[in-house]
RNA sequence: CCUUCCGUAGUUCAAUGGAUAGAACAGGGGUCUUCUAAGCCCUUAAUGUAGGUUCGAUUCCUACCGGAAGGACCA
């Protein structure tokens, strides 16, 4: 149990013939270290009811509260219109860094989810288009989410659910067919040429299919052929080149840090979707003007067809086919997807059908949406294929890194430039949109991934130098005056909570910033590895919890955080 | 036309209805014979407009202005 949880059981159990409820207490973190380290408002609230001044109320709040003042508290002050301020004691604060020290990386692991099955979907790609910038920002969201989840208990299942299927899936296919086939893929002497190859088929497919109608009907056909699973020379190519697509998924998701339990295939979900809505027609879908139809005005939405008139299944029915195989699989507490936010009207119809027919569908499902990235101030379309992929981004960006760095290996390099990117990401709280400079989002200066990389690298450092010079980090004997540091390590558990409450990382991101600001402006002043000094012990000591704390953050961030840099 | 989301320093982002709206970048000025200068210290600068609710509004409500996304057989 962690502070805020034991702090609020106390004022409840305090205040309790004031019947206020523990649910009711808000603590939060006062901006400014003078109002203490907790604060709570509700005489604030509650003095509205009963027709009390609110500091007076406050007055007798606190004349309970420090009835049997728990050792942990050192004082309650009453402030400004009735604010009660609470301030931790120094004992308690210290012990807390040895806690930290000593539970290390399972520092601030809790129990919000625990004994809940929790799955996550993300970065879904389409196979056959490349793994764009967009694909990482799902993806930078998706795996701190799923880390996350993990440490505060959950039971969760990362999965992704490609985009396997498709009429522009043919004309790529008809495209590498006419074009020198299994011969063509097999020139290329790596997976990234084999699937740059792909991807260009894919551009250029579509662009003949347009250009000459004359090959239509034959582009039709191929895709009827994967469709149907039938063995031609096309479902064979398809067959490859799908899973070449998954390797290279595989692949690059793991550069970045995730890895899947499993995949849903588009396909799959598909045909799942299709017999389902087919199975719930009338009751829940009618037919109209030969199209399966949800009708979403009875819930204040509007209406979209599960399967047209061809008798095709939509992008619906998929979803709906999707949610019946993740619902049969895994039995989830909570299933979250996480898509960027032009899905957010289009998926609440999906799920207020999905309602009607197994109501868990709905409501143990949380649709997280992402803004859209633009670059340079121009949206991004992954159609024409002017957009950097992932790989381009990184590499682009490891070049800097070297620009700053001539010794730096490949992995710090990628570790570096991943966190820049990420960063940026995550610390724009999930739904807004992103504005993606390369020469100013991706700094590696100020708020940014690098810079936490940086003081957490730095701490090492004095770490391994404090242990040459005989210096142990130690947090219990001699007091030093007080240092800031000590009031923000403990505020880690809490702030889990909030990032899973919102399913919003940025609360960490911001959260890790302070942490190493507030250090490296006290590392600025102080000397710590001063054999003269008889606090230097608790100083490295202090150091060391700080360094945990920010690894913890970086690594629920889904960045690596190098010892060395 | 309808629905939803978003308007905060020059720029990129914070602020769970709270206390003096915080950072970073950019600009200006300092700082390495001393633990990693990807750092630190000082400095200029912001809530689209008009109302309302409240002890208190960037946050909630209404209208307007501006931007984005979605709105039957595309994905």
């Amino acid at each position: 149990m962690y502070i805020h949880h034991t702090l609020q059981r106390y004022i409840a159990t305090a205040l309790r013939d004031f019947d206020v409820r523990e649910h009711d207490i808000h603590l939060e973190h006062p901006a400014d270290f003078m109002h203490g380290d907790y604060a709570i408002n509700s005489a604030l609230i509650y003095a509205r009811n009963r027709g009390i001044a609110p500091r007076e109320l406050a007055e007798q709040f606190v004349q309970e509260l420090t009835k049997d003042m728990p050792a942990y508290l050192e004082r309650i002050e009453i402030a400004g219109p009735g604010f009660i301020n609470l301030f931790l004691a120094r004992p308690f604060l210290q012990s807390t860094l040895a806690d930290i020290i000593a539970d290390s990386v399972h520092y601030g692991r809790g129990s919000l989810l625990s004994g809940k099955r929790v799955l996550i979907e993300h970065s879904s790609p389409n196979l056959f288009k490349p793994f764009h910038i967009g694909h990482m920002m799902n993806n930078a969201i998706g795996e701190s989410l799923v880390r996350t989840a993990e440490y505060v208990g959950g039971d969760v299942i990362a999965l992704s659910y490609p985009s396997d299927i498709s009429l522009g899936i043919g004309k790529a296919i008809w495209f590498l067919l006419s074009n020198g086939g299994k011969e063509a893929l097999a020139e290329r002497a790596t997976l990234h040429e084999q699937i740059l190859l792909l991807g260009s088929c894919y551009v250029q497919g579509v662009r003949a299919f347009d250009d000459t109608p004359e090959i239509q009907s034959d582009v039709r056909e191929i895709t009827r052929q994967i469709f149907e699973q039938e063995p031609t020379p096309a479902y064979e190519l398809y067959t490859l080149c799908k899973q070449l697509n998954i390797d290279y998924f595989i692949a690059i998701t793991k550069r970045l840090g995730s890895h899947f339990a499993d995949f849903i295939f588009e396909s799959e979900a598909g045909v799942r979707g299709q017999d389902m809505v087919r199975a719930h027609t009338p009751s829940v879908f009618r037919v109209s003007n030969g199209a399966h139809i949800y009708e979403g005005e009875q819930d204040g939405l509007h209406t979209r067809v599960f399967i047209n008139a061809e008798g095709y299944p939509t992008y619906e029915a998929k979803d709906i086919g999707l949610l019946a195989i993740k619902f049969e699989r895994y039995q989830p507490d909570i299933s979250v997807l996480i898509t960027d936010h032009e899905q957010k009207e289009y998926y609440k119809v999906v799920l207020a059908a999905a309602g009607n027919i197994a109501p868990v569908w709905r409501d143990c499902s949380v649709h997280v949406t992402h803004g859209r990235m633009t670059l340079l101030g121009q949206k991004m379309s992954s159609r024409l294929g002017g957009v950097p992929t992932a790989v381009e981004l990184l590499d682009t960006l490891r070049s800097d890194v070297y620009e700053k760095n001539t010794d730096a290996s490949d992995d710090l390099a990628d570790a570096i430039a991943l966190a820049a990117i990420k960063f940026t990401i995550l610390k724009t709280q999930a739904g807004k949109n992103i504005n993606f400079d390369p020469d100013q989002s991706l700094s590696f200066e100020g708020d940014s991934g690098p810079y936490l990389q940086y003081t957490h690298a730095r701490i090492q450092s004095l770490l391994t130098k404090g242990e040459g010079m005989g210096i142990h980090p130690r947090i219990d004997g001699a007091l030093s005056e007080e240092v800031l540091l000590e009031r923000m390590l403990y505020r880690f558990p809490h702030i889990l909570e909030r990032v899973i409450k919102d399913y919003s990382p940025h609360h960490l991101a911001h959260y890790a910033l302070e942490v190493a600001r507030v250090f490296n402006s006290w590392y600025g002043g102080t000397k710590i590895l001063d054999p003269e000094n008889p606090h230097a012990p608790y100083y490295l000591g202090l150091a060391q919890a700080t360094g945990i704390i920010l690894e913890r953050s970086l690594y629920l961030l889904g960045i690596h955080a190098p010892e060395r840099m």
